[in-house]
DNA sequence: GTCATAATTTTGATTAATCAAAGTAATGCC
DNA sequence: GGCATTACTTTGATTAATCAAAATTATGAC
């Protein structure tokens, strides 16, 4: 007899995490800091979670260095962002709630929704190929799109952009860009930059002007 | 500073199990063994479950009588109650899941669903009134309307009958059942009860006969 | 009333996930 | 190269939930 074990929302958490790390930062290895710095939990807590995660074979770690998902954590941690997304597409899409209540319900729910309504809800919306916030759905394969990574912040001055995701998950934040009208899908031009002042100065379709500054221009990726 | 610590998915469970018990069998207390037996865990796991929730004010504990649900203890139960045939209704009426499969399904995701997405999906699914089973689905006040009491077994012969709701949760009677068209809302009568071959023979609305044992008869629920 | 049986409780152990705090290694500045 | 700072690991403890098996209490048949 053969019992699968299904792995916990623990470590479901730090597969994810890791592989979004992974995928955002250079270097061959995850290192420890940032992934207990993620998922808010003590250094020595995220330490002893990589060896058991070593051991149950999702990655491999070295002592000092960090980590490296295998082939089965890439897996699952791609399978987490799919369903994360998906249900943060459901939720805005059908039931109508505001992009920026919906990162933390979907942190709950995506790890007790099954593989089966998991692909019916994907059905029902349409196989969307992107979140509310923008960013791409992985396929059911565990394919995702690249996103362009030109920041509001170094893309040219004057030219007409289309925003493309957020990347910034607090809700604060995304409550302050929806007012200003800063969403996927919308063009937008850069009308000055200000390095002294720490400012740059936009224009959205139709809307008045307004600035941003350096740091939360990063949270804005942009393509065009 | 007050912290609200929710109450985990094994309180969840075993209150939305307790009070359900407590709603079918008489007696003041609900015994120790049902508990330890419905929710499939040893007596001793029970009984120290027991001492913790009474603890927690979930309920009060008598050493080899039972327990009885507080306020508090019913009000949490059947806010469970509540989520799971809401999320049952949603599986079957949005995303066409079979009736048979989503009671597991829903016995997970009703720990993780919010209070907002709950009262959401129940705007968007028209308020139903009981689950895809027949059962009712208490108001988010925690009303529950009564099921009929008469089972299929002991109603009368030969008087059209409607069926209210199907008692089994397993997927297998369940499968049988709908093969069979035994499904709330749909009419029947009863042809003849056969006391020493332990069966009813039964006449579903336009469908040919069949006989059904005494057993299965009771998980069917009827009225009119 | 006396036992056998059934129901329940107690005890001792295990597992996953966590923290605090102490210890160790690496990095980098002068 | 030495030393301060930062990053990481180790150690020892805690908590919730569980089981197995032994101990206890209740129940029912005679
Ligand atoms: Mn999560
Ligand atoms: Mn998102
Ligand atoms: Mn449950
Ligand atoms: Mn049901």
């Amino acid at each position: 007899m053969f019992i699968i074990v299904m792995p916990s929302a623990t470590v479901e958490n730090y597969l994810k995490c890791i592989l979004m790390l992974s995928m955002e930062c250079k270097g061959a290895e995850v290192p420890m800091g940032l992934i207990a710095n993620s998922l808010g939990v003590t250094p020595g807590t995220a330490t002893s979670m990589m060896k058991n995660l070593q051991r149950e074979k999702w990655l491999t770690y070295k002592s000092r260095k960090g980590v490296t998902l295998t082939a089965s954590g890439k897996k699952l941690g791609m399978r987490m962002i799919r369903r994360h997304r998906l249900l943060e597409t459901f939720l805005v899409e059908t039931l109508g709630l505001d992009w920026s209540e919906i990162h933390d319900e979907a942190e709950e729910l995506e790890h007790s929704i099954s593989e089966k309504v998991l692909e019916r809800l994907d059905v029902f919306l349409g196989n969307p190929q992107h979140d509310p916030h923008g960013h791409p759905i992985p396929t059911k394969g565990g394919v995702i799109r690249k996103l362009p990574q030109k920041t509001l912040l170094d893309s040219l001055l004057g030219k007409k952009m289309k925003i493309e995701s957020i990347l910034d998950q607090g809700s604060d934040f995304l409550k302050f860009a929806q007012k200003k009208g800063l969403m996927p899908g919308k063009m937008i031009t850069i009308i000055k930059r200000d390095k002294m002042a720490d400012t740059i100065e936009l224009q959205l379709e139709k809307k008045s002007k307004f600035s941003l500054g350096f740091k939360s221009a990063e949270k804005i990726l942009v393509s065009g």
